[in-house]
Parts: structure tokens; sequence; C-alpha cells
DNA sequence: TTAAAAAAATGACATTGATCATGTGATTAC
DNA sequence: GTAATCACATGATCAATGTCATTTTTTTAA
């Protein structure tokens, strides 16, 4: 497995900073940027924040995944977003001006940035493009929720499952999905046993193959049809 | 019942004006507002805009109350949220720069009042506290949402008619609650026969009454107690 | 390498809540 | 005023899915 945690990352030559919200920073904003931000290594299931605590900064996603989650009121986690590199976490509560409604943890071992709060509303204040991004990202993942929010009335747990295997292909791209069947579960909303047993399902009917607890998706199309989308 | 339709609304001596994003307007730019808004009358069930459809601009409740909403696979509605006097409602797409992902309907006679988006833009660009007063609504917005879909796939369906009986409460204030069986089925996310089965149980535990279709609410406490809240 | 712990998997069972059928009451249109 | 339509209500049924118990496999740590 790649060797995180020794990456030297300069905000200049960040790939994951081309398809991010600071994609269109260039010159000398990138080196202000860059001059800002502390770099660290996150190993596996290190928590970014939590719920209840207030916005201190914001995380940019170098390399690594990051779940976005919420806790129901007996603690049981609920996924509502799955962040990978290129992605910035944590910005919502600071325009809420409350505390955090929902946590964050890395999903493998990541390389993330953190830019301080008043740095980072200073550069919101002063870059309208940047200003525009976010406003245009915070519509956009409304947008999404609400499809969610009509997916998990909606549809039976076989079909957001399906729905969801292709989400995570999405975020895993050529890798495989690796997540463990609680957080599989707790994405989808359902129980670790329905989860477990439907995948079963799908390896028999040939949509998904699984090696360990990594899952391969073998028919795309297959799943979208199953997902009624 | 009022006769909304020959209101007459300025801007300047809106009531409902003073919570939405334009509060903090004054002098002339509430008088530069009010010449670019048209304010108009609608009937109960009239759309203002629906999914699928670009955004001309967004629009103001002066009176009344509007559903937004997104339709599941076989046309079903999901109630994603209610809208009353004071809420600015289809600014979400216009930034997202995609076609509307919801739909959005009166569920009574309204008036509101409609302003064209190069208009509504101009005034994001040129006014700080607006945008940060938007980015700061977006910003609530989409955490509301990562509750109502943890409550969705955690509670069952009673505990979140209690909550919804609630929040409805506090859309409806000192009136009655006054929807369809079918919205309110709608909006707590099951079907219109377990929502009624659910509401005559309320009745007998004496959390709320109802007057034909109105509800209401009896027992606020015990509700936020069913809600498990 | 092996023991211990954690995660995944399977089975049995109970329960929720959706669906369909039907009836009753209220509102609308002619 | 009456028919027709729509909303509300209730009953019966059953599949989907959650829960609890147990076993098997995988991972971790000594």
């Amino acid at each position: 497995m790649l060797e995180k945690s020794h990456k030297h990352v300069t905000c200049e030559n960040c790939l994951s900073r081309e398809n991010s919200l600071f994609g269109s920073f260039c010159g000398e904003k990138v080196d202000n940027l860059d001059s800002q931000k502390s770099c660290s290594y996150f190993k596996k299931n290190q928590p970014l924040f939590i719920e209840g605590s207030s916005p201190r900064g914001v995380y940019c996603i170098n390399d690594g995944k990051v779940k976005i989650f919420a806790r129901g009121e007996e603690g049981k986690e609920q996924i509502i977003h799955l962040a990978a590199a290129g992605e910035v976490v944590g910005f919502r509560a600071m325009f809420s001006g409350e505390p955090y409604k929902v946590s964050a943890t890395t999903l493998e071992e990541s390389n993330i940035c953190f830019i301080g709060k008043s740095d980072f509303l200073n550069l919101v204040d002063s870059n309208a493009t940047l200003r525009n991004g976010i406003m245009k990202e915070l519509s956009k993942e409304l947008a999404d929720r609400a499809t969610f929010i009509t997916n998990m009335a909606q549809k039976s747990v076989r079909e957001r499952l399906a729905f969801s295997l292709v989400m995570l292909q999405d975020i895993y791209k050529e890798e495989m999905i690796n997540l463990s069947r609680e957080d599989m579960a707790n994405f989808v909303g359902t129980a670790t046993e329905t989860l477990i047993r439907l995948l079963k399902d799908f390896k028999e009917e040939k949509f998904i193959a699984t090696h360990a607890r990594r899952v391969e998706i073998l028919d795309r199309e297959g799943l979208l049809r199953v997902a009624g989308n």
C-alpha cells in the first residue's frame, strides 16, 4: 500500500487541487494558499472533526477518503456523504455559525491539508470565483440530498444498495470498493445483516464479485436497472 | 378566509421581509428591490416551478405556504421542505447552473413576489450581507437535510410523524395544521393509510385533536418524547 | 505463529408498514 | 339538489427488513 505518511505536498503541484474549489487559483494565489495551509497525515479511522464542536477551519483532501456522518439517537451512524481526493470538507458549518452537526472520519490512511478559519474566510471574501464555486457546490449538494431523502423514503433496501454501489464505484474509480460492511450499511441506511445478505444476492446474480471485503462491480448497468434509475 | 388576491404589497412595509434574506435591506435598497419585484396572487395547489425546468428567478413568499418536493420513480412526491411567509424559494438552482431538481407548489392561497434571475444575481454580487445570508441559509439547510436523512433511515414512521407534527406546528404557528393526509404522508415519507392510522393512535393518546382535516397539537412535549428528540 | 479480537456471514424469528379492497364522508360541478 | 368525484378511513394480508443468537472467517497483536 502507498506510504502516504512521507509525502510532501505543495499546492502548486497538487493534482487534487485541479478539480477542487481551488482549481481556479494560479500564480501568487497558489503560493499564498500554500503558505496558509498545513498538511498532515491521517491514519485510518481518525476523526477530522466531530459533531457538536466548533469549526476551526477547512480540510482539503489531497489523498484518501473521508466519511461524513450524523449519529441517530442510539448512536448509530448515518453516512451522509463520502468525500475523496480534491474535496474540501468542513466549510459548511463555518458559514452557518453553528457547531458541526456532522462528524468526519478518514476511511483509509489519508493526506489532508488544513486551512484556518480566518484565512479561509478571507480567501472567500476576496475571491469571487472561489465564492461562486462554493455557492455552486452548496446548491448542488442540497439537490443531491433531496434525491437522497427521496430514495430513502421510497426505495427498497435492495434498490438503494444497487444505487449506492454505483455511487461507490464513482468514488473508488478503478480501485475496488473497500468499505466495512457496517459503513456500507450505514451509507445505505440499513442493518449490517441485511446488507450482507443483499450483497450475497448480488453476487449470485453476477452484478458484483467480492475479494475478501473488497467489492468489484461486474455489471454497472445491471445495478442501475435494479436501482430503477 | 383572508382574501389575498387584492392585497397590495410593497417591500417597504412587507412584514415578511423582516426575517427574510432581505431583512438587512434599508433605504434605497428596499426601493430598488421593490421596483424589481413583481407580486402575484397564487391559488391553492398552483406550481411556482417544476422539476426539470430552468430557473428564471426567485420567489419571495409574502403570505401563504409552499411545498418543495421531489418525485420518486413512480411519481410519488417526497416533500423535502415546507416554506412559509418570509422565505425565499428557488434560488438554489440558480447557483448550481442546473435545472430544478425539485418542484414548488402552493399549499394554500398565497401572495408571492418574483425577482428575475439577473436582478437577483446582481443583488447578490453587489451586496455582501445578502451573500453571507445566503451562504448561511444554504449551510443551515444542508445540516437540516443531514438530520432529515438520518431520521428517515433510523426512525420508525411513528417517531417521524411525531417529529413532523412538531415541525408542522412551528410552520403553522397559532393556526392549526392544515395539510391533506397525502401531503402529510409525503412529508413523513410513508403511505397515506399508515399515516391516517398513526394520526388516529395519536388522537387516542391525546397528543393531538382533529377538526375535519385540521390537526391541533395538544401535547407538544409528549410528541417530542415519542419522536425521541 | 499463534492467540485473541474484530468483522463477516448465516439462521430463526418477530415486527413494521406497504398494498389492495372496500366503505364512508365531504366537496365540487352541473 | 343530486350525481360524481375526491379525500378520509378501516380491514385483511403479507413481504421486506430489523433483531438476536451463533458460527465462521479475517485481521491484529503479542
